[in-house]
DNA sequence: TGTACATCAGTGAACGCGCGTTCACTGATGTAC
DNA sequence: TGTACATCAGTGAACGCGCGTTCACTGATGTAC
């Protein structure tokens, strides 16, 4: 806290609550997040988040409509370095995995939670951030870099990745004998979803680039 | 109900509860499941499902042991009339799909929910489910049929029928211009991955078995 | 076959809890003149 | 620059709710002899 001194007027309440909502997120799961809690750890009377959210549907509506940005300014910003279209796919997929280690609690309520009335916006920030998934797709068709059509290329590589992230958040992989780290993961799924829809020959083994540690 | 005068004992109460259970799951989700809305909707005492249950811990868990179990099952008695290896790799994401979408609400439990204390039994069930995914890999393997290390397939394939299963679930398939059959998404993820693992070299385009319909 | 008794599987009232939400209120802030 | 006033963003008490769980109890069932 900047100042210790109670002020009145909290100055960003509305921010803080989404701030401490993720939070609470993160370490109990949605079915722990009460807009009391939120208040409490924010020194704030019960009633306050009434001031910004019209309920507490309202304030995980605005949580999904931002996590959906988010992971999709991930993806962007990790595609920013592409060497091409192929190399676009497997950024993508990077920061997919990135952004659900880092916020699986967030990302599962993105995903899973069905609001019980749905937002414009948050359909909208979640379809933008499905469309950018496909875009790149569309592009390597476009290059002529996949050997069947499209949506073979996009149902494939969508589902791995998104399994691949569920898998990982889930602790489903211990009994898989690599080392869970997001980025080896999606490097190692896209090499293999790429022989899948490329329409280039199957390279010879060469999966240097995204060869995990054995575990110890 | 068979007899409609009311008993005082209930002669299955154990199994009714899980069975009511399993529909509330499927109908409100996690969150809507209460032992006093079980006990509410047979006709029978709050107190009641504590003599059948530790608590509510306990039910879920059992719940979700049945789960893993049931899943299994279903991967097994679809790979029964596999016409080799690869087929049942096929046929197991089948099994998995069918599962997934006949019971949405039990998927998402026995994947996502965490108990507090884990039994050995949950765990041991699905510990079973996940090598039964691996064995098939691993009998694909030893037929020579896996391009690479036997690794790479298992990521794979698992991420993808796992990514696909949720995907439909959650209605984030919309944009994808398929008929969300869970037979044909696992059929058509099949080929693809198959292509990306298989050592034989890619067949031509054909991919009429999977082929899904164009929506109206 | 009949009876005494232990055990099982219910009852229903009660406990305490945390929650979402509302409401009359009040202190702080911003604005018009 | 000073003042009156509207508006904003909090308070804190209260409401009703459904929940998980406990407990002393009681009716039904099974068993030993």
């Amino acid at each position: 806290m900047f100042c210790s001194k109670k002020a009145y007027h909290h100055g960003d309440l509305r921010g803080a609550l989404l701030e401490a909502a993720e939070e609470q997120l993160e370490e109990e799961g949605p079915a722990g997040l009460s807009l009391r809690k939120l208040g409490r750890a924010l020194g704030v009377s019960p009633g306050a988040p009434y001031r910004h959210f019209e309920d507490k549907d309202a304030l995980l509506t605005e949580l999904a409509t931002t996590g959906f940005k988010r992971l999709r300014s991930m993806m962007i910003d990790e595609m920013a370095d592409a060497t091409g279209a192929a190399d676009r796919l497997r950024l993508l997929g990077v920061g997919y995995l990135k952004f659900a280690s880092s916020h699986p609690g967030l990302f599962r309520l993105v995903f899973g939670w069905m609001p019980a009335a749905d937002s414009p916006e948050r359909t909208e920030s979640g379809d933008a951030a499905f469309a950018t998934f496909l875009e790149v797709l569309d592009q390597c068709a476009k290059e002529g870099l996949l050997r069947h059509d499209v949506m073979n290329a996009q149902l494939l590589s969508w589902s791995a990745i998104h399994g691949a992230a569920f898998l990982m958040i889930d602790n489903n992989l211990k009994l898989w004998p690599m080392t869970p780290d997001p980025v080896a993961i999606a490097n190692r799924v896209h090499d293999t979803v790429w022989e899948g829809i490329s329409s280039q020959t199957p390279k010879a083994p060469s999966l240097q680039d995204s060869t995990l540690p054995m575990r110890p």
